[in-house]
DNA sequence: CTTGACCTTACCATGATGGGAAGCCTTAGC
DNA sequence: GCTAAGGCTTCCCATCATGGTAAGGTCAAG
C-alpha cells in the first residue's frame, strides 16, 4: 500500500504519517525500490490509534506514550490511566479558563445596547474604567 | 518612559510589544537620541487595552478591530458587540469540542480498572475495538 | 572608569498542520 | 511504445503568539 492508500484508509493526511515518521512517532516504513514508502494493514491500525488519540486532545508526546503502552503486551493499565487522567485535568483547566471569558463576555454583552450610539460598556471595560 | 517601564506598567511583555509594534498593532513609538523607544501614559493605556482583550481570548485581528473602533469616537456599538458576540460564539464551540472530548475520557477511564494488569478498555477504544 | 542593568536588532524555537515547488515514478489510454 | 495525468519524493515556507538568546550599544550609580 502506498502513502496516499494508508492515508485514506487511516484517516491521517500523508503529509501527517511523513511527519510522524520524521519525528520518531512510527518507525520509517519499508520503501519499494523506487523509494516509495509502503503500508501494510497493521500500519493502518497504528495510524488509526494516533488519529483518535490526537482527535481526544492527547498531545503528541502523551500519543506516543499512549501508543507505546499499548504496544506493550505486559503494561499495566495503572500507566494508561494516569495519562489519561491528567488528560482530562487539563481539557477540564482549558474549559474553565474558557467558560470565564465567555462568562465575562456575555455579562458586557447584556450590557452593551448594540445601537449606532458610540457608549459602549464593553470597550469601557477594555480600557480598564471601573464602570 | 523606557520600553522595560511601559512594560511594568501595562503587563504586557518588552518583547511583545516590539512585535505589536512590528505588525502594526500599535504606532511605532517616538525614539530618543540613543535610539531606545519612548512611551506615555496614553501608550500604557492602549496595551493594558490590548492585555485586557488578549486574556478575554480575542485573537490578534479582533483585538486589532476593538482597539480601532476603542479610538475611533464616532464608533457604533452595534460593531463592537457584533465582534464580541463572535467572540463567544467561538469560544462556546471550543468549550463543546473540549467538553466532548473530557466526557468520553471520563467514560473510559471509569471503566479502567488501573492497576497493574495490561487489561485496558482506554486502549481498546483507541485501538477502534467495539467493546 | 567600571560595572551592571537596560536597550537595540536579528535569528531560532515552539506544536501540529497545510501549502507549494521541483523532480522522479507509475499507470492508463491511445 | 508514447504521452498525459496523477502520485510519490524531498525541501522550504507559513501559521499564531510568544519566549529565548546572542552580539553589541547606552545609561546611571558608585
Amino acid at each position: 500500500m502506498n502513502i496516499g492508500q494508508a492515508a485514506k484508509a487511516s484517516g491521517v493526511t500523508a503529509k501527517m504519517i511523513r511527519y510522524y515518521e520524521t519525528i520518531g512517532l512510527i518507525t520509517p516504513a519499508d520503501r519499494t525500490e523506487s523509494n516509495y514508502r509502503v503500508y501494510g494493514t497493521d500500519d493502518v491500525h497504528t495510524l488509526r490509534f494516533i488519529k483518535r488519540a490526537r482527535t481526544l486532545g492527547f498531545s503528541m508526546d502523551e500519543t506516543s506514550a499512549l501508543l507505546g503502552l499499548w504496544q506493550d503486551k505486559s503494561r499495566a493499565s495503572a500507566d494508561v490511566k494516569r495519562i489519561a487522567t491528567d488528560h482530562i485535568t487539563e481539557l477540564e483547566h482549558k474549559i474553565t479558563e474558557l467558560q470565564e471569558m465567555a462568562d465575562t463576555l456575555k455579562h458586557l454583552v447584556h450590557c452593551c445596547s448594540g445601537d449606532d450610539r458610540p457608549n459602549c460598556p464593553i470597550l469601557t471595560q477594555l480600557a480598564g474604567a471601573d464602570t
